[in-house]
DNA sequence: TATTAGTCTCTTTTT
DNA sequence: GAGACTAATA
């Protein structure tokens, strides 16, 4: 076969695996950064259909659904190349995120499990709604000391449902100022559960968690174990405990099973992901399964892979493995101290340009980050300069109020039974509350019908002739086609948008935007769903993402960075505080965590790699009126040892901060020695 | 009972 | 600089 002739000894070694008549034993590829990991999955899932298999009968996991298209894009190129014609991507059909295919698995047996078909998703904002409400409802809200706030409670719940560990551990290892309230929060996850039931929602953690509960059942798990031949999971050191009883109950034997991974890049645990599923993985089966370990890279040059390769040797636990290559340059990683973050952004921009000047272009570079607050400074300066560039990661497009309020709009007519939304619908109406909106939502609960009963209840008091607007919108949009649906509430929802909102005409881009997208679902059903699994992830200093064809720098987060690379990266604020994190420095656990995030930034680089290392840096906790900034360190995790293997850089500003042009200074002198020399 | 102004706390990473 | 809660006012 010609495509197997591009790949190397190993990589081949793992596409060809088990190869024969039967289903092939379980196998775990370890796949270093870089290694052509995504490659060699591709490869190894076209070469199985080019031995034969179905591809309907191949389940694919990734870890979003862009990683998913990105797969299959592939496959579908090597089986065009192999095949003469190639399969369309549709044929590969179970291919996308543990929890898309967790949805569609229960939609699929919903009436068979005891679950409404018609079940919304909520996502972490809704969830956290809801567990408000509830809170409130046992008066949790009213307590003498202060109870945990509702991200809180729900990460303590997620956390024990992914983890699959009991409330008192979780509260003990994760949450420890929360030990006190355990009880309590037995009863509010209690209460939580079952408002979800009554309202006919699910959260994520429920669409792994129901899949799971259903995989126990010996009958239901060969039934749906049976719908694939073959199953690969990718990025397998970022899932949880959960997941992976639901992989061993597909596939308990493991025949047909791949899985690949990189426990050196394992960044999850903070979502209940453990590097264990990972390092455990080969004694899951008798006999265990085969490890195939890539640790040829093919993306950074030599001085990039050995800055990387120093900082995670000092790691504790892995699979022992360093990455090599035979990309030479002479040109080592830079490590630049500034003053501080105004000028290592105006740093960083200087040298970003100067990237382009000689031909790079701003898509093949990025600007990673540990928080999306940290890249503030960076995109003004961005903005000022007049450099296009588009923001993965932080605050989403979702999130913002207006987008969430005309989602709420189609959530509520396409499920009356969904309180959040439902309450924040019907307090958009002036002159309804939190207490008006309660009644009016206690009083649908017992109809079967409960838009219609809206209409026959008598209006909140102070609701004006605006009330009647919004029964004949929810009306209107229940029989609405789709995506009709869509405009008619958005057109409900443009005047409250004047009076709730200063800047209604930005927010007005957005909910455009939005139609738009919405234009290119088949159902209204389908696409909350999908906008629910897999909200788009980017979002552009301008109004709108930019063209593709544009050029544009891209902002990053360093966990949604994984699994990309850039010809050029720059990773902002590498400094103690905030890599490692000020947040994650309690256990060794973090620790090293942190340290494999710092890994992760730097091997998404090809050619050139800067680290920033900003003297001053400011800090929004602290004291409230005092010094606004800290004194930064450099990372812990660039040991002193470690210098030789950077191009160590001072940066000074040529402008100094009240616009003057920098003086050139008399003569260079040397201060240390003179010193020194004071004591010799 | 809705709304508003004021005080207090906490601030990450994402399916 | 936002979210959560309280007190005061309409």
């Amino acid at each position: 076969m010609a495509y197997l002739d591009k790949l190397n000894d190993r990589q081949r070694q793992a596409v060809e695996f088990g190869a024969g008549p039967g289903l092939p034993p379980p196998l775990l590829i370890i796949a270093g950064a870089g290694s052509g990991k995504t490659n060699t999955l591709a490869h190894r899932v076209a070469h199985l259909l080019v031995g034969g298999a179905d591809p309907r009968r191949i389940l694919l996991m990734t870890f979003s659904r862009r990683a998913a298209t990105e797969l299959t894009r592939r496959v579908e190129r090597i089986t065009t190349e192999a095949l003469g014609s190639g399969y369309a991507a549709e044929a590969l059909a179970w291919a996308g995120t543990f929890h898309g295919i967790g949805a569609r698995i229960l939609r699929e047996h919903a009436l068979e499990i005891g679950l409404n078909p018609e079940f919304s998703i909520h996502d972490r904002e809704d969830s956290a709604d809801l567990m408000n409400l509830v809170r409130h409802g046992l008066g949790f809200s009213k307590t003498e000391s202060r109870f945990p706030s509702k991200g809180t409670c729900l990460a303590i719940y997620s956390r024990a449902v992914n983890a699959e560990e009991s409330l008192s551990q979780v509260l003990r290892n994760q949450f420890p100022w929360c030990a006190n309230w355990e009880a309590e929060l037995k009863r509010l996850f209690g209460g939580y559960v079952e408002a979800k039931q009554a309202q006919n929602v699910l959260d994520y953690d429920d669409l792994l968690l129901a899949w799971a509960q259903v995989m126990e059942h010996p009958g239901f798990a060969a039934h749906i174990g049976a719908t694939w031949d073959h199953v690969l999971i990718d990025e397998y050191q970022d899932t949880n405990r959960l997941q992976s009883r639901i992989l061993l109950g597909l596939k308990p034997d493991g025949r047909g099973l791949t899985v690949v991974g990189d426990d050196a890049q394992s960044i999850y645990a903070f979502r209940a992901a453990t590097v264990r599923n990972i390092l455990d993985f080969p004694s899951a089966f008798t006999p265990p399964a085969d490890v195939i370990t890539l640790d040829r890279n093919y993306r950074s040059t030599q001085p990039i892979l050995a800055a990387a390769n120093a900082v995670i040797e000092e790691a504790r636990e892995r699979f022992s493995k360093s990455l090599w290559t035979e990309r030479e340059s002479s040109e080592k990683p830079r490590l630049v101290t500034l003053l501080n973050e105004a000028d290592q952004a105006r740093h960083f921009v200087d040298q970003i340009l100067a990237n382009r000047e000689t031909g790079m272009r701003l898509t093949q570079q990025a600007v990673l980050f540990r928080t999306s607050s940290h890249s503030g400074q960076l995109e003004v300066e961005l903005t000022r300069r007049n450099v296009p560039f588009v923001k993965f990661g932080g605050l989403k497009f979702l999130d913002s109020a207006h987008v969430k309020d005309l989602l709420a709009v189609l959530r509520f007519a396409q499920n009356p039974r969904d309180r959040v939304a439902g309450f924040r619908v019907l307090q958009l109406v002036p002159g309804v509350g939190p207490t008006a909106a309660g009644k009016v939502l206690d009083a649908l609960a017992p109809h079967i019908h409960p838009l219609e009963a809206l209409a026959t209840l008598n209006p909140p008091a102070r609701a004006g002739t605006a009330w009647k607007d919004l029964i004949e919108a929810l009306s209107g949009l229940h029989a609405a086609d789709w995506p009709a649906g869509i405009a008619r509430a958005r057109a409900w929802y443009d005047p409250h948008l004047d009076r709730i909102h200063e800047d209604a005409e930005t927010r007005r881009a957005d909910l455009l935007q939005l139609e738009q997208i919405a234009g290119g679902y088949p159902s209204q059903e389908r696409f909350l769903t999908d906008l629910t699994l897999d909200p788009p992830d980017a979002t552009s200093g301008q109004a709108g993402v930019p063209l593709k064809d544009d050029d544009y720098l891209i902002l990053s987060t360093i966990h949604s960075a994984k699994g990309q690379e850039w010809r050029a990266v720059f990773v902002l604020n590498v400094v103690d505080g905030c890599i490692p994190s000020d947040l994650g420095t309690g256990s060794s656990a973090e620790i090293e965590e942190e340290r494999r995030l710092l890994y992760v930034a730097m091997t998404r680089a090809k050619d050139q790699l800067t680290l920033g290392v900003p003297l001053r840096f400011y800090v929004t906790q602290q004291t409230r009126n005092g010094d606004r900034h800290i004194h930064a360190m450099r990372s812990r995790f660039i040991s002193r040892d470690m210098l030789d293997r950077y191009e160590v850089i001072h940066w000074q500003p040529p402008i100094l901060s009240d616009g003057r042009p920098r003086p050139p200074a008399p003569q260079a002198i040397d201060i240390s020695t003179k010193m020194r020399g004071m004591w010799s």
